[in-house]
DNA sequence: AAATCATATGAATATTTATTCATATATATA
DNA sequence: TATATATATGAATAAATATTCATATGATTT
């Protein structure tokens, strides 16, 4: 029982083509990163979240009621994108203002909105 | 009862801020758009096999073999992968072999590479 | 035609996760 | 200090989904 059988029942692959693949394929540890970080924008309540704070810092409250959403959702989401460094906050009696974190993550929604539409 | 209530337990809202946000908000259906391609690319699994997919065409088994999967698991993915047109296919023999379908994505996955990891 | 091989797929299982509800924490105000 | 307000969070529930297993489909070869 070859290698190969363990995972693919196929007899022959074409292992130029692998080989070459393998050869310059990225370090598996960055590949997950990314996958992590589309994990954290698949989901559309934090994507509408960073899409607000596009324009403007917002308030948790200000988000809820711009989203339609409790305002213990958005907290719990708020939490996700924070922990993903995309979000930062700043405390103001007792709001807590949530704005962009970094400049990369306006460049990738904004260059993937153009791929979905054309605006 | 106030429509604010409904959602947010919070008393005033900066509705400066969130008309203002509001006006220029992009469409709805654009943003979910975008955050099911990003969830399609929030899989670990789907993301390697683009990645192998960025230097090469690749056949089902192929790509079994050099990320250590089942036929039948990277074959359920490519399904996923071919409803959100990022791949596409052609037949050769009993072989298929699936290629990248479309620059965005190589421009986004790209990109993000670069920002998780900086290489 | 029969056998073999490559791929696709339905069903089941297990895991992840988004929201809700109740409540805790922290700040401001009366 | 007592109360009200804004936010955070743990637990529970419900929904989504990745992989496995078994098997179907479709193409090639003998």
């Amino acid at each position: 029982m070859s290698d190969e059988n363990l995972v693919c029942n196929c007899k022959v692959v074409h292992k130029e083509i692998v080989d070459k693949v393998k050869s310059d394929y990225p370090r598996e540890e960055c590949v997950h990163s990314l996958t992590n970080l589309f994990k954290v924008l698949g989901d559309n309540t934090r994507v509408r979240i960073i899409f607000a704070l596009f324009n403007s810092e917002m308030c948790v409250c200000d988000i809820a009621e711009l989203l339609d959403m409790t305002q213990s959702a958005i907290s719990h989401q708020l939490r996700v994108l924070r922990g993903a460094r995309i979000v930062k906050y700043r405390k103001e009696g007792k709001s807590v203002f949530y704005s962009l974190d970094d400049d990369h993550i306006y460049d990738i929604l904004a260059r993937g909105l153009e791929h979905v539409c054309h605006e």
